[in-house]
DNA sequence: TATGAATGAGACTTCATTCAT
DNA sequence: GATGAATGAAGTCTCATTCAT
């Protein structure tokens, strides 16, 4: 009748049960969209009754949050922005850099196709909060990139003329071909993408390098 | 023995009805989005009963695809590809023509901003077949370009050592931040807009204009 | 602006389009039954808008009653009772009757299967009107074959110890294995039929005819 | 990592709730006809919210069937095939139990009407698969009977000269008028069905006992 | 008179959420 | 803490019925 208390409640465990949820509705999210998945079938997924999840979760639309939270901490984790803020010593080398972080974006997109799926559509469908902070990943990527460049103007190996906000914009969209085949194709062959990826960096080195002529002035 | 035939039923009212009806979705779905859109919406917003709706569709699902026909007709009128497909005469000539093309397009997506929306969002999201036919969209506008590219090559006004078919993808991407934006912000002043067209058309002829030293090869 | 008045209507032609409905709500009735049906199927079987069935019936329910009145008619004329109002002038005599009438019956129902699924299933199932109205044919039999009867101990030609109501109940209920096979095989053979009805017969007879011991009392 | 089990199911839940649900039904069925009941009606009448009924149950029509059942397996315990199926020792034996079976079930169907509606027209009209059943059950009491009737034509106490398939459908035919009463009269006097009965008994030893002219062959 | 366009009541069914155990 | 039983709001779709032409 006066039971001893037990051990206090594992503070992790909330922490631990809300991973578990997230990446079983990630999963079945992604596979056929959140309108589509029931409590029921992402509690099973993660070996919970599904009275459990609201222990853990408000709502439903809590979940996609978390999910996308999840999403956004595995992309931003295979793109490595940080390469980029370092300060660039020339244009090869932020290139490079550049090129690298095109690559690497693709590539785990074609390994994690349904992550695509989930940030651009399930994100944008079903949640105006979501879609205000993709856009805010977008604007950071944009504006680091534009950063870069601006950098590399005042150290005289970018091209003065440009306005580095909107090439960096410009540049960005270079690695969409690759984003659009990810997207629609299941199986995006890596040559393919290698090709795509060459012609956007010689793309890009054309439109940014000091012409000879330039350089003269 | 023959009943007296009575007054034929009135031609084209399911056209009239089924456009009336399509156009009220085009709206709703836009501003909510599929899943949030109730026939009984729909119906209000065309100023009918939900059970006439029934009528004009069998299922919701066919609403969304007579939206989804609609928006494509509007698209493919206000971006006119036939230019793209007339042999182009010149370098200038034909970037000329896809800038057009690419202006078009983006003005028109940030007059109408739920039809990108509706295109590109809702339709991935709800059925596999829109997405087919989005995709067939897309291959159709690359592929056209393509042609344009391997026609310049062959009249030596196109540098010869590119891969059309990439290229024509690449050049097609740098359409996208404008579209971006549209997707993005509510207003696009055309001013940026330019800015951005006139970007991607000089990283286009730069990357595509037969060099001086190849010239002379 | 003036027209001269038409020909008055004709005053068979409600007639003649309530017989058309019916005929057409018969067949469908009875290959889907009443609450599968729709006014829209009756009103195309019978060549007719939808619109103008409800100038002919006040609703749907209406056009069981008329159907299920046409399908009683249909099975007084099959089954002709007539002959067994006649008084009869032996056993014999009556039992043949009594047995045209039982082969009739059957035979009549193998022919239109529709029908007995239209009488016994759907009148039962949506009507109670229609329930008494099926009750009271089935009594005006019993009593009719009990008059008989009675008629015949009255001449000494049927067994003086029996009750007429009841023996009329059981004999009638001697059609019924035959019924049971219409109801349950889509396909009678008249052979068996015959088989079941000779049966009947017999037991009739032996149940009915006066006995030689009797006799002498 | 396992997450700690909480109390299992309550087993059992599942068999109560649908039985609860089958016996709401089955009295709303009765009453109303399946078409015209509700879902709603079952539940209310089970003291379930609607929604509940559906953990129990996936369609409507899967209910009807549950309440097949449950009138089939009471309808199966009141006439008690299985004195039947026993070795009969007589005509009279045979007789007696036939007897008591028909008595049984009218009394038992007088006692509850709505399950000879039920099985008799809602089955019918309602799906094909228990049609089936229904017939199944039938031609399993007729062959019972049938068989019952061939070992006593080995023993020498039935007619040889009949067809025990024949007769045996024949005899249970005997049973209808009690049936038909049930069916069309509320309220069946006991007195009444044991007069059908006993007619039906005289025409069943008339028809199946040895003649003395037979006996001598 | 005949028609079919329009309607809305109402059915079945799903599922996010609550809560007693 | 964990569970699953219970619920009812809400959605899609059908169709009998009305009525203007």
């Amino acid at each position: 009748m006066a039971p001893g208390r037990g051990r206090p409640p594992q503070p992790g465990i909330a922490q631990a049960r809300r991973a578990q949820i997230t990446e079983a509705a990630y999963a079945i999210f992604a596979a056929q969209g959140y309108e589509d998945t029931t409590i029921e079938e992402i509690a099973r997924a993660a070996g919970l009754g599904h009275g459990t999840v609201y222990r853990y979760f408000n709502a439903k639309a809590e979940i996609l949050h978390s999910v996308f939270d999840y999403s956004i901490e595995r992309l931003m984790t295979a793109i490595e922005l940080e390469p980029l803020c370092a300060p660039a010593e020339s244009l090869d080398d932020l290139l490079d850099r550049v090129q690298r972080m095109c690559k690497d974006l693709p590539e785990f997109l074609t390994r994690e196709p349904e992550l695509v799926k989930l940030i651009m559509v399930e994100s944008t469908a079903a949640d105006d909060e979501l879609l205000l902070r993709l856009r805010g990943l977008a604007d950071l990527m944009v504006s680091t990139l534009a950063r870069a460049l601006a950098d590399g103007q005042a150290a005289g190996w970018v091209r003065a003329s440009i306005d580095p906000q909107v090439y960096a914009h410009t540049l960005m969209s270079l690695s969409v071909p690759g984003l659009v085949h990810v997207l629609h194709e299941r199986q995006t062959r890596p040559a393919e993408l290698t090709r795509f990826l060459a012609v956007g960096a010689a793309l890009a080195r054309s439109a940014l390098e000091v012409r000879p002529a330039e350089k003269q002035l």
